[in-house]
DNA sequence: ATCGGATTTCAGTAATTTCTGAAATCTTCG
DNA sequence: CGAAGATTTCAGAAATTACTGAAATCCGAT
């Protein structure tokens, strides 16, 4: 496939983009290359644009059905594997941070309950340090707790939320007087 | 500074984790460090704790100072630098986001708008890739206002809005009939 | 069953990133 | 000013990560 150049430039700082989000940079590019191409194409064709080996490609294509923002499709009388990328944004956005949630948050939910209970009974950790971890570990489930609530709207509920931006802001109940702790404070 | 298990064990996952998110090792644990730190804590103090080079802790340092997550605090009596971590957790999770944003979303959404042009006036950009281009824009640039809108209200209206979960969707304006374009449909 | 193209795997290599230690610089105090 | 300690810089070494090409496997057609 012939990249014009506003499309190389495209690829090429996606490439970059996900390099800085800890993605591989071939298969951020691979995965900008699918996002604008028209129509599906083979894993060859991606190899040949982009300039690196056919068994890269295999393998970052596999990362990227795994991540579920390509898949397979059939391209009837030609037997070769053509893949194409899911285009509707929101739902790009949606799928990479439920994974993200569920490869590194999650886990780090674990590790901190863990945390918490080993520095509490161990008699030789500072009461500071359980508090940090106790109020991370608190602060993290809270937003864990939202994201959990808010993922299951409808779209364009979720949208209009958006684009109410700050709007949102009357309806929250106003704080009765008194100290209270909230999420983030520890 | 001895650490006890509970602390190496969250010193050791905060260090893969930002390593999975594009942050250094080392600069990661040592955020970790600081963050649990009864007190400040001197460099070298540091690259002992850690068995990392003193050197290595203070470039380290310098990045986190970039960030805002970390301050020198000088100690009376005392003419070494001692260093510690912000400790609202809220603080530090808009810290992070605004600095990506500044580093990450804002030179992206200038090259999609170089992107978006060029694409327009080279004369063969397939008008699909085109409205991928515009389409992400105009979602990206959706988001980036919503972000500055709402990073600017107050603390406890924002953990307000975390408290009300799903609930905030019953204050969303009913859509009207007919076919609408919104943020994410391209 | 077997042939031929398509695809995947993986060991070794290449490239990149991170880390270190020596040297340079800065800072404070006498 | 000069010494001693603290800190930073940076070139090269070490470690990690990414990429490649050859070989293995898969898969459909005959």
């Amino acid at each position: 496939m012939r990249l014009t150049p506003a499309m190389e430039r495209y690829v090429l700082h996606w490439g970059e983009m996900g390099a800085r989000w800890g993605v591989n940079r071939s298969v951020a590019q691979i995965h900008a290359l699918l996002y604008l191409a028209p129509k599906p194409i083979t894993a060859e064709e991606i190899a040949d644009t982009l300039s690196i080996a056919r068994s890269n490609v295999s393998m970052s294509l596999k990362e990227l059905l795994a991540w579920g923002l390509v898949q397979r499709t059939p391209v009837k009388g030609d037997r070769r594997d053509h893949f194409e990328a899911l285009r509707d944004n929101w739902e790009i956005l949606t799928r990479i941070v439920e994974e993200r949630k569920k490869r590194e948050i999650d886990p780090t939910l674990s590790i901190l309950r863990a945390c918490a209970m080993e520095a509490a009974a161990d008699g030789q950790t500072a009461a500071e340090t359980r508090q940090r971890i106790e109020g991370l570990l608190e602060f993290l489930e809270t937003l864990s707790l939202w994201y959990g609530q808010v993922k299951g709207l409808p779209k364009p509920v979720l949208i209009g939320l958006l684009k109410m931006g700050g709007r949102v802001a009357r309806f929250v109940p106003k704080k009765r007087a008194g100290k209270a702790r909230g999420a983030g404070d520890g």
